[in-house]
DNA sequence: GACCAGGTCCTTG
DNA sequence: CAAGGACATGGT
């Protein structure tokens, strides 16, 4: 992580900011952020949002619920959002795991970041996007989520770290907010799905940072 | 019909 | 360690 690139993240940082100010961006309880954060991946979020509705209307949009039905039933649910029979049984280890071993989000508060966060990742189908996901959007934690989207961008700035190196350096330049954590990810997101894909990312004014 | 979506895991070279 | 495939439905 250069120098060079902590003043290009500032910049970009800034500059959407001021495109996209204030966003509201995952509602929903601290179990339906975590429910999402599963059927989220690779898949669109009007899909997830019709997951999660079937889920209710099932009575199953909830982790201690989730842990004990029948896999089946959970497949039927979140059928809509693709990779359904890996996603129902990734979502029922998940309950099991945080029931049995935290007794329900409640007794995830108290723990550490680094605790919870080794925790996560040591449950199958959760990665680090979907492990802070669930720290910053339903545990309330500053852990900077490092998608494709984030890769993609910073890549387009001219910004050469990449994974958990970029995870640090976002870290090391965004001020240790939750607000600021939740709005700067919602900002790459939302810059991604105005430029990246259709026009080239290069194409956008915003991110010609390099050089 | 082709291509991609708010990823993760497993296998290969 | 990088690259490629599997997982699967729904929208453009």
């Amino acid at each position: 992580m250069s120098a060079s690139d902590s003043a290009k993240l500032r910049t970009l940082l800034s500059l959407l900011d001021e495109r996209y100010g204030m966003l509201t961006w995952w509602p929903g309880t601290p179990e339906e952020i975590i429910i999402g954060a599963v059927l989220t991946q690779q898949t669109r979020w009007k899909n997830v949002e019709r997951g999660i509705n079937e889920l209710h209307h099932q009575g199953l949009c909830r982790l201690s619920a989730l842990a004990s039905s029948p896999l089946c039933r959970i497949e039927e649910a979140v059928q809509c959002t693709g990779f359904f029979r890996m996603k129902a049984r990734r979502l029922q280890n998940l309950s099991r795991v945080i029931m049995d071993r935290f007794g329900g989000v409640e007794g995830m508060v108290d723990r550490s970041l680094n605790d919870l966060r080794t925790t996560l990742l040591s449950i199958d189908g959760v990665g680090e996007e979907t492990a802070d996901s669930i720290l910053c959007f339903a545990l309330g934690r500053c852990s900077f989520i490092i998608d494709r989207y984030t890769e993609r961008i910073c890549a387009c700035a001219g910004i050469g770290s990449k994974g958990g190196a970029l995870k640090d350096l976002v870290e090391s330049v965004v001020p240790h907010d939750l607000a600021t954590y939740r709005q700067a990810h919602a900002h790459f997101v939302e810059y991604a799905k105005e430029w990246c894909g259709k026009k080239r990312c290069e194409e956008c004014a915003i991110v010609r940072l390099r050089g």
